[in-house]
DNA sequence: AGCACGCCGACT
DNA sequence: GTCGGCGTGCTC
């Protein structure tokens, strides 16, 4: 007789608790249960959640009983070791706990949750009477519509906790709940349609066919357009039958009654089978044939290595080489790009290389089409479709079950969107790839024209491989860039509205030219403000310490922090004077202005308030594509890796706003963003010219701009953050506490500050109120830590980690709510 | 993170 | 007295 072994398992659940959980195995789930399946099990009172086995053992818990697993889901783990792995070091890195790593990793479609569900006790004696005028309204939904959800109940009650109230109702014995778990993740089915096997030889079919025609004319009609389809072999989905049949579905009814034609379900892909084009191979210059060499060499000898090329250079086309060798020889690609530059265009462009091997994984995905890139890229997928070999995704796509990754590409690797800053996790998405490729063996190429200074010295310092591409591919010039004084315009007249002579006349002349036009301005909105011309009073958020912005399109008075919005006030409510004035210019404005200039011209906006509808991003950029627009405004969103063909004059309206942020990196990033407007200029065969107009055109950040200067940008900064002790000779830890009463939160961050200086010392700055120092009703209160690179940052980490401890037990601070960033970006 | 329990003020 | 708001602590 065999001993029976206890086993256990540790769970992971998706919350934002520290640590694991032990779980009983029940002895008939010992074989299925495994590290990295998904399991049912509850938690707390009456929580059922889906867990993640981290690991199974025989060692008994002490201290307290354990539940038992109450269900296996998957067939296969999900999750392998090496995945654990990199979920654990995110949760330490970023100090955040492996649950929270855990919901940002499962698609929400592969967890369950359970809901509350509430329904009438049968032995309620339906008295109403003895009920408050809630618990009846409850009780008498439960008795209308069977069950009620949880929510359903707050919203009939109009509490917004209904807990409570439907805990009496259980203790009159009204109602009874239970939890029902939600499985979302169900695959696309048709229905296939195919001769019935008796009827698959020609003389049967014969047969019928006499017989119908006579009969049943409709049915016999239905038969011939199916088999004029099909040609009598194989099947075909009803939807495109019926479709074919034109409203004769009563005929396919007949056929599928007398068993001549069988339904099947199949189970389909979510995505539309796109048109199937060859592999073709890409076609290098030579320029850019040596640099995929010389890129292969270094990975030989490096896990990363930064391309640095100028925009325009092909950098796309050496992906795509990189790329398709990986795929020949069986491995796996991640391409990580910014969320708005994961265009219809790239993927399109990547659909004609790789067709169905190309998955496109981001948040305008619903949980479904993600649960079925999830599928696709893993190595024991549910279903049964072809492996996606490259995905191109947005930062959370570095969590899809690649067992095959060979090669992680992150373009646009300066962008600060790849970093996360809500909810936990909060990290960068490019740091964590690398950690990624050196858990899983693949390379990693960082590819940006404007590359951020950290990745830069990385690169000087031989950490990372390098590689440049300085010239534009097929002899595209660099464009021509001009200065535009707005101070000595203005002065001299010569300023209409905010576009400068200059730049209206370049304007004009390539509207003339049937070319393109793209104006920058980084403020939506009409006017920024709007301001009394007497007292100066400006109208400001009530939830916010930020003035409200006016917008055209609503006629509203918008806060870009919390959404609030009022009327335009016809008077100023503090002198009464009713000469409001709309000072400064947003995007709107500029685009409702410009028309005044330009009447036949088609101008249009991209920026978030024009990208609200699902596809309304790329329908625009399709339409500039397409030449439908002339002239583009828009904020930052048009600087983010996007290849037009016939833009020609690129405006920089206000460059001075792009400098005025009162953080380190804003040098960086207005070079960045300017160069990377540019980059949009120029055309084949034709120079392009980019107008900068600025207050202060004499500001570094735009002379390095002017002269194409990435190097000099570089230096100049690396010796600001020197001087400084900034990234990358510094680490940044930012702790960040919110509350809706200043003075505590005040005496919060001064005490967590005090304390941390204990050990920190001089490296702890703060605490102090940020710029915009109160959002949504909360006073902000920001403590930064400037930390040696060759400190112990784990040790670090747990001191921070106590200290707030040793704060939070306060009970002034209790609701005191503390957010930790490390590396902030 | 949820959720329950328990303390306390306020309204019938 | 009950109702409901919110602080406190626990969940395998």
């Amino acid at each position: 007789m065999t001993e029976r072994r206890t086993f256990f398992a540790d769970v992971l659940l998706p919350l934002s608790v520290e640590g694991y959980f032990t779980y009983r195995i029940p002895h008939e789930m010992v074989e299925e249960v495994a590290p990295g399946k998904r399991v049912v099990v509850q938690f707390g009172r009456q929580k059922i959640y889906t867990a993640l086995v981290r690991r199974v053992h025989e060692n008994i818990p002490q201290g307290y009983t354990p539940k038992y697993i109450l269900a296996v889901i998957d067939p296969h783990p999900l999750i392998q070791e090496e995945h654990f792995r990199f979920w654990e070091w995110l949760a330490s890195y970023y100090m955040c706990t492996a649950g929270e790593v855990m919901n940002a990793a499962l698609p929400a479609a592969l967890r369950l949750a359970s809901e509350t569900r509430i329904v009438l006790n049968p032995s309620f004696n339906r008295d109403y009477n003895q009920l408050s005028e809630k618990e009846a309204l409850v009780a008498e939904a439960c008795e209308l519509h069977n069950e009620i959800t949880l929510n359903e109940a707050g919203r009939i009650s109009g509490l917004a906790n209904p807990i409570a109230l439907v805990k009496r109702l259980i203790d009159k014995g009204v109602v009874l709940i239970y939890e029902e778990l939600e499985n979302r993740f169900t695959p696309r089915e048709v229905t296939m349609l195919s001769i019935s096997p008796e009827f698959q030889n020609e003389h049967k079919l014969n047969a019928v066919f006499n017989h119908l025609e006579k009969k049943a004319p409709r049915q016999s009609d239905a038969l011939m357009v199916f088999l004029s389809l099909t040609g009598g072999e194989g099947s075909i989905s009803r939807s495109k039958l019926t479709k074919a049949l034109k409203g004769n579905s009563a005929g396919l009814e007949g056929l599928l009654k007398k068993n001549i034609l069988q339904a099947e379900k199949r189970i389909i892909s979510r995505f539309e089978d796109e048109v199937q084009e060859e592999p073709s191979t890409v076609n290098l210059s030579p320029l850019q044939e040596e640099t995929l060499v010389n890129i292969h060499k270094q990975l030989e000898e490096k896990q990363t290595l930064l391309l640095h090329g100028v925009t325009s250079s092909g950098k796309t086309e050496i992906y795509i080489r990189l790329m398709q060798e990986v795929v020949a020889s069986g491995g796996q690609v991640l391409y990580l790009l910014p969320e708005i530059a994961l265009t219809g265009q790239i993927i399109r462009r990547l659909k004609k290389y790789f067709g169905e091997k190309v998955g496109v994984y981001h948040s305008r995905y619903n949980e479904r089409e993600r649960a079925e890139v999830w599928n696709r890229v893993s190595a024991q997928p549910l279903f049964d479709f072809e492996r996606f070999s490259i995905v191109a995704g947005a930062r959370s796509a570095l969590f899809l079950p690649f067992s095959q990754l060979r090669l992680i590409i992150v373009d646009e690797e300066h962008d600060s969107s790849f970093y996360q800053m809500s909810p936990a996790p909060r990290y960068h998405a490019r740091d964590a790839a690398i950690y990624l490729a050196h858990l899983t063996g693949a390379r990693v190429i960082l590819g940006s024209a404007t590359p951020s200074l950290e990745s830069y010295n990385n690169a000087q310092n031989g950490k990372y491989g390098f590689v440049a591409l300085k010239t534009r591919f097929g002899d595209i010039q660099l464009p021509k860039i001009e200065l535009i004084n707005l101070a000595t315009e203005r002065k001299e007249n010569r300023l209409k509205s905010i576009f400068s002579e200059r730049l209206l006349q370049l304007t004009t002349e390539a509207l003339n030219n049937n070319e393109q036009v793209i104006m920058f301005q980084n403020r939506r909105g009409y006017a920024p403000r709007i301001e009394c011309n007497k007292c100066y009073w400006i109208p400001s958020c009530r939830h916010c310490d930020v003035s409200m912005v006016y917008h055209l399109s609503s006629n509203l008075l918008k806060c870009h922090y919390c959404g609030y919005s009022t009327p335009v006030p016809s008077e100023c409510p503090v002198c009464h004077n009713t000469g409001l004035q709309m000072k400064s210019f947003g995007t709107e404005r500029i685009e409702d202005e410009l028309a005044i200039f330009f009447p036949e011209a088609h101008i249009a906006r991209l920026d978030l308030d024009a990208v609200k509808n699902k596809n309304a991003h790329d329908h625009i950029i399709r339409q500039f594509e397409d030449r439908e627009i002339d002239i583009l405004v828009g904020t930052q969103m048009v600087t983010k890796g996007l290849d037009f063909d016939h833009v020609s004059v690129v405006g920089i309206l206000h460059a001075d706003s792009l400098l005025a942020h009162p953080d380190f990196r804003a040098f960086e990033r207005a070079y960045q963003l300017m160069a990377q407007v540019s980059g949009r200029a120029g055309r084949r065969n034709k120079q392009g010219t980019v107008i900068i107009q600025a207050n202060n055109p004499e500001h570094p950040a735009i002379r390095y701009v002017v002269d194409n200067d990435y190097e000099g940008m570089y230096m100049h900064q690396m010796n600001e953050r020197r001087k400084y002790n900034y990234p990358p000779y510094s680490r940044l830890i930012l702790i960040e506490m919110k509350h809706p009463e200043k003075e505590i939160v005040e005496k919060a961050s001064e005490e967590l500050g005090k304390l941390l200086k204990t050990e920190l010392k001089d490296k702890v700055l703060g605490p102090e109120a940020p710029p915009v120092s109160r959002i949504r009703g909360q006073y902000i209160r920001q403590i930064m830590l400037k930390l040696d690179k060759s400190g112990n940052m784990a040790q670090i980490k747990t001191f921070i980690k106590e200290t707030l401890k040793g704060v939070m037990k306060n009970k002034a601070y209790a609701r005191v709510q503390t957010t930790l960033f490390v590396d902030p970006a």
